[in-house]
Formats: C-alpha cells, structure tokens, sequence
DNA sequence: CATGTTTCCTGACAGC
DNA sequence: TGCTGTCAGGAAACAT
C-alpha cells in the first residue's frame, strides 16, 4: 500500500524515466470509476502534451505538463493517485499488458508509460489551472494541485500542533486524514507513534506538547528513512523499474503482532481502529 | 461541523 | 483439488 514514500520513490524514477519526453498515443480503459476525470476527456487533454517533470504531493503523483499552446496560458496537471495496488510502469511497448491495465501513454523515447491497478482503489485525473502571470512584479504564486493537507517533511512544529489542538479523535485516525496531514497511511502512522512512545487510540486534542514533539520528529524520521530505503514491500508495491523496497526490514511494530518489542520485549499487540489495523507496544507506548 | 461507518474492488489465503 | 468465505485498505460518500 503505497504511502508518501513509496508514491516518492515512483514519482521520482517515473520522473527520471519520463520527464521532458512528448505523450504521443493515449489509451485509457473503460473502467469510469478509475477516471475523475472523463475518460474522453482525459484522452484529450494528455494527447500532444509534454511532460515537465513528474512529483509528489501527497500521496498524489503529479505530472506537469506543457500542452505546445503556448498562448492558451493553460498548465495541465496530470494527476494519478496508486490507491492500494495501483503501479506506475515504464517499459517498451513490446512487453505484454498485464491484466488490469488500465492507462498507457505512448511515449516520445518510444517507450509506453503504463498505469497498472488491479483493485482499482487507483485515481487518474487532470487538473487544470490559470497560468499566473497577472502579477508580473511576483513570482508566480501557482502551485496547481495541492491536497487540502499539510506536507509532513516540512511542516513546523507549531503547525503541527496545531493540526491536532481541540480534535476529539484517536491520535492514530488524526494522522492518516490526509485533510490534515499528506501521505501518512498505516504502516508509518503505526511506526511513527510507536517511536513516539504514543498509543494510537490516545485522543489527539489531549497529547502533551512534549509528546507531539516527539511524534513530528518521528513522522519526519521514519518518512525519511523510509525514502532512503524505497519504501516498503509489504504487498504489491514496486517502483518504477518493477523493484521492491527494502524498508519493511525496519519495520518495528507494524506486521509485528505477537513478536516481541524490539525494545522490552513486550509482544507486539494489534487491534482495529477506525477500521485499520493497528499495531503498538503496549509497554513503549502510553 | 466533527466523527464514525460503509463502500468500492480483487488477490491471497484459510478451511473444508 | 477446488470451491467458498473472509480479509485487506485509501479516501469518498453517506450517516450520526
């Protein structure tokens, strides 16, 4: 399940992959739900366009594009969303479509970029904006797509308390609202407060200020580590070249029920909250 | 408005 | 062996 670093290892080597590169061919299938955007649409919009680079916001891969009608003034966001299983691939057009393939965007380099989702929990859609250049004294204040959330990799502290200040919900449930925070799903929700020493169901609104301290700079820690490593493995996730993470080896908590804490001991207890699994130490975290 | 619950979807796996 | 049932989970839609 592809979480802010997995999306950030795949956009990267998609970017490396595909950046600068002219969509040449669009095919999209015909399953409406994976599209936000109408697939006809879509189909339109992609075709001809180049592609500036490819990033992450969120959990979202962001594609800019260029679409050659330079007067038009408009930028083109191409925006696709993995879901749970969803892949981005880039391979010659030689090699067989695997089932569930439900986008493929023929290249300049002659290669095809491949969207690839078998449960289709995946989301492709365009977003548009105006191209910013009214206020000609200012540097261009566009920022295109952006979630409603906060970035965790560079939120300030004081932000960050402030995202959880009067919230009457477990702390768990808090960091995986993307509304709040960007691209914390369950398995570094579950490391991070366990490096925090914080249990999931504690309530948000009553941590103490040293206990959210500690949990911003474990979010960033193991966002971090887990960028540096790849991300992690633990289902079908892959990056772009079709190879695994490896940070599912540092696991300390999550997929870990019953084995003993690599701290106290203690074995690792799972429950269910707000429909996730969830794992903690129940010694470590209070 | 803030939270909680249900829904979408298919592969993997358990159990008979 | 092969069938059926259960589960996983991001985030939107819906309910409370």
């Amino acid at each position: 399940m592809p979480e802010l670093p997995e999306v950030e290892t795949v956009a990267n080597g998609v970017n490396d992959r595909v950046r600068g590169q002219r969509i040449e061919s669009v095919w999209l299938s015909s399953k409406p739900q994976t599209f936000k955007t109408p697939a006809a649409e879509m189909e339109q919009d992609l075709a001809g366009c180049r592609i500036i680079q490819v990033r992450r916001v969120g959990k979202h891969i962001v594609f800019d594009l260029e679409n050659g009608d330079a007067r038009s003034g408009v930028l083109l966001q191409w925006i696709v969303h993995l879901g749970m299983t969803g892949r981005l691939l880039v391979c010659s057009p030689e090699v067989p479509l695997p089932a569930h393939t439900h986008a493929v965007l023929g290249l300049s380099s002659g290669r095809e970029l491949r969207f690839v989702d078998p449960r289709r929990f995946g989301r492709l859609a365009i977003f548009r904006m105006e191209n910013e250049s009214v206020e000609p004294s200012h540097q261009s204040t566009a920022q295109g797509f952006q979630g409603p959330g906060q970035e965790p990799l560079s939120i300030a502290l004081a932000d960050f308390q402030k995202l959880f200040r009067g919230r009457h919900l477990p702390i768990k449930s808090a960091l995986l609202n993307q509304k709040l925070l960007h691209g914390v799903g369950n398995i570094y929700a579950d490391e991070s407060l366990f490096r925090a020493g914080i249990r999931p169901k504690r309530i948000a609104g009553r941590l103490r200020k040293a206990e959210l301290e500690r949990l911003h700079v474990s979010i960033q820690t193991v966002l971090r580590e887990a960028i540096k490593l790849g991300g992690s493995s633990v289902s079908d996730y892959v990056d772009a070249d079709g190879v695994r993470g490896f940070f599912q080896l540092q696991h300390r908590v999550y997929m870990r029920t019953g084995q003993p804490c690599l701290v106290c001991g203690t074995p690792i207890r799972k429950i269910v909250l707000g429909g996730r699994s969830t794992h903690y130490c129940p010694h470590c975290q209070r």
